[in-house]
DNA sequence: TGATAAAATTAACAGTGTTAAGTTAAATTG
DNA sequence: CAATTTAACTTAACACTGTTAATTTTATCA
């Protein structure tokens, strides 16, 4: 039975063919001027073939947006290792994820800008990436809590203010590219530094 | 010579028009999705009169983020009167600007989202409504400082951190209804007075 | 009234996402 | 091996899109 094994092998290949194509494509040009005859024309199959791999346009963006929210986690987690002081783990990751915004800004629109307008009720759903990358944002706070480097604030709201924060500089500085921002490094810090030194004990 | 007057006041009138046709369609189905020709259906002309009228589907949206800007200024300059003490001040507008774009969330992402995406180049130039909200933002964080309740932070930077994270928490709220988000309001104050408490003397 | 200028329209171009029907190629069965 | 079934893929079509050039209608002035 080595045969249906060879094919969906293939049809698996073809899958991340189209997803790879889709997302040099998105990052580009931008998902709304990115045509599926662009993306068929890519792979060089016709534009049908991708709706035997994806359900429609938005799911394709979907399924580059979960492999975006992977990269972000491992990107995340690789940090844990290494540093023990619970503050300033948040204080580097909280860098790291802006970081990881500006290097790939557009994957990064992708994946919290534009996703959510074209699928409505994504809302950290059982096991989604979404749900793990927070997670991991709230077991840092928590952390910080229960070594009293932090007051005791509500770790829900805090872990969600602070995904706030680093959403909004990280958006600002892709968005308005042109505005007479200070230094880059020096605004970051400043958003995060200040949000840390608000909570602390 | 009443008549050219008259004229321009009728040019005037459909520019009007045609501006709060595109409003309301941009923001009850998105920019993408309202096409030149449903703005044209909806004030009764041809789809190319609008061109006599507007540069293209960009302009278009240009001209109904500027409403948008000078409607969130005005909401702001009126709270200016009435409060004295300045970070009470810089509170109540971090509020008011939160609280205006949840009550127009359509309007504040064509502004602050999808403008950007397609006027390329808006950085805050000279004279600008933008530039006139962020000296408005400027001036309370100066006060602040002269006033010693602030420790002597570097005006700008402090300036647009105070910015990014009203921007995301409101940004965060609008895109991902679903979130269990904890109670707005409390998460809304917790950025805002997080942030001023770490920016405190 | 007739010329002139302004405003609005029609028709067209090359493109869009998506569906239904049709075709080709591969694997399985008798 | 040949016939049949199944999977993969393509063609053609629909009702749209933003925008331009050419044309017609409408209003103003001499």
């Amino acid at each position: 039975m080595g045969v249906k094994e060879r094919r969906t092998r293939e049809k698996e290949q073809l899958r991340r063919q189209i997803l790879s194509a889709a997302r040099e494509l998105f990052v580009n040009e931008g998902y709304e001027s990115v045509s599926m005859r662009k993306v068929a024309n890519k792979i060089e199959y016709s534009p049908t073939t991708i709706y035997l791999y994806f359900e429609d346009k938005a799911d394709l963006l979907d399924s580059v947006c979960k492999e975006t929210l992977l990269d972000l986690l491992n990107t995340l987690e690789r940090l844990k290792e290494g540093t023990s002081d619970p503050v300033k783990a948040l204080r580097k990751s909280g860098r790291a994820y802006v970081e990881f915004g500006l290097k790939y800004p557009q994957d990064y629109k992708l994946t919290f800008v534009i996703r959510p307008q074209f699928q409505k009720g994504l809302g950290l759903q059982q096991g989604s990436v979404g749900e793990r990358v927070f997670n991991y944002l709230r077991a840092m706070v928590s952390e910080c809590i229960r070594q009293k480097a932090f007051r005791q604030v509500d770790v829900e709201t805090t872990g969600q203010a602070l995904w706030s924060v680093v959403h909004g500089v990280t958006l600002l500085l892709i968005d308005f590219s042109d505005f007479p921002w200070t230094e880059k490094d020096r605004l970051i810090d400043m958003v995060i530094d200040t949000m840390i030194d608000g909570l602390k004990a």
